[in-house]
DNA sequence: CGAATGACCTGTGAGC
DNA sequence: TGCTCACAGGTCATTC
């Protein structure tokens, strides 16, 4: 489900709850995510002060006052809900009036928020591809999850100088380089099939054929860099993209599936100005690609 | 090593 | 109405 601009506005919405908010209380209903939680996990987040959540790719980080830090990925349908304990006096009061908990509300959070006001935050994740793990601050860096990442997008760094050493000798696809983790981090199918729209790309073209033989980004790989930036920075102006699942905390669907040009657009026209094709979808490393095979090249 | 494939899990919509 | 199949935003393990 989330991507990066998903992943953005859910740590936007959930900061001013979380950060600076106690944990008062941890109700795990379903431990078995994609991967078990870790072992003490309870114990080990139970009065803790959350001080500040980040991201990193598609991953939440919430550093906590224990020293370690909760990371968090939301693999496919995964939700947090946080709602406000208004109006309670008292944490435990808190339960009393709450609607009672849907299906696939895996882990409750309480808390007591920075001003002191109960919250509570829902974890759901219908398909359980989501995950959260605990990791000490000074193995951070080394967690398995963290440590293969590739480029973050909206880094200053990255650019297409950047995207030609990444991509310099590849023969994969551009579709295939752009969706590894390891090279760009925190782009999925969408913005995927997006940027290449955007940037007049085929996404059947080898990576490797954007680099010189210098090593020098290809007119291509700078549209397509720019065009990376250009469309996470919408998405998340937007609150990201809906297509069934995805919701911030509050409820709030995202609005930027209104402005595809390229994904879940099979049969419908190329948005490009003056193209007249149509786009088309295919199979691609098992995944469904978008594209206008008469402007992207 | 790089690249490609299947597995994990549940729900939904299309087609019969 | 009920069944079966294809498909869904991600990552990881395995195979070539």
């Amino acid at each position: 489900m989330p991507e990066l601009p998903e992943v953005e506005t859910v740590r936007r919405g959930l900061a001013p709850w979380l950060e600076g908010a106690r944990i008062l209380s941890v109700d795990l209903r379903r431990p078995d995510l994609r991967f078990p939680l870790p072992a003490g996990f309870r114990d080990r987040i139970e009065g803790a002060t959350v001080r500040t959540l980040s991201r990193r790719a598609k991953y939440m980080l919430a550093t906590l006052s224990t020293g370690e830090t909760m990371i968090m990925h939301l693999g496919m349908t995964g939700r947090f809900v946080v709602e406000a304990g208004d109006g309670v006096t008292a944490p435990g009061d808190f339960y009393d009036d709450s609607p009672r908990l849907a299906a696939h509300d895996h882990l409750v959070l309480t808390l007591a928020t920075s001003d002191g006001r109960p919250a509570r935050l829902v974890y759901n994740d219908v398909r359980r591809f989501g995950f959260i793990d605990l990791c000490s601050d000074a193995a951070l860096a080394g967690n398995p999850h963290l440590a293969s990442l590739g480029a973050e997008p909206l880094d200053d760094a990255f650019d297409a100088a950047a995207l030609a050493r990444l991509f310099e000798g590849r023969t994969t696809t551009l579709k295939a380089a752009l969706l590894d983790q390891r090279l760009v981090a925190g782009l999925g199918n969408i913005y995927v099939c997006e940027a290449l729209h955007r940037a007049g790309l085929s996404p059947r073209r080898k990576a490797g054929s954007l680099v010189t033989r210098a090593g020098a980004p290809r007119a291509g790989l700078e549209r397509l860099a720019g065009e990376i930036r250009a469309v996470l920075g919408e998405a998340i102006a937007a609150g990201g993209s809906t297509l069934r699942d995805y919701v911030a905390p509050d409820g709030a669907r995202g609005g930027f599936q209104q402005r595809f040009l390229a994904y879940d657009r099979e049969g419908e026209p190329c948005r490009r100005e003056g193209c007249a094709g149509l786009i088309r979808r295919f199979v691609q490393n098992g995944r469904s690609t978008f594209h206008c095979a008469a402007c992207q090249r």
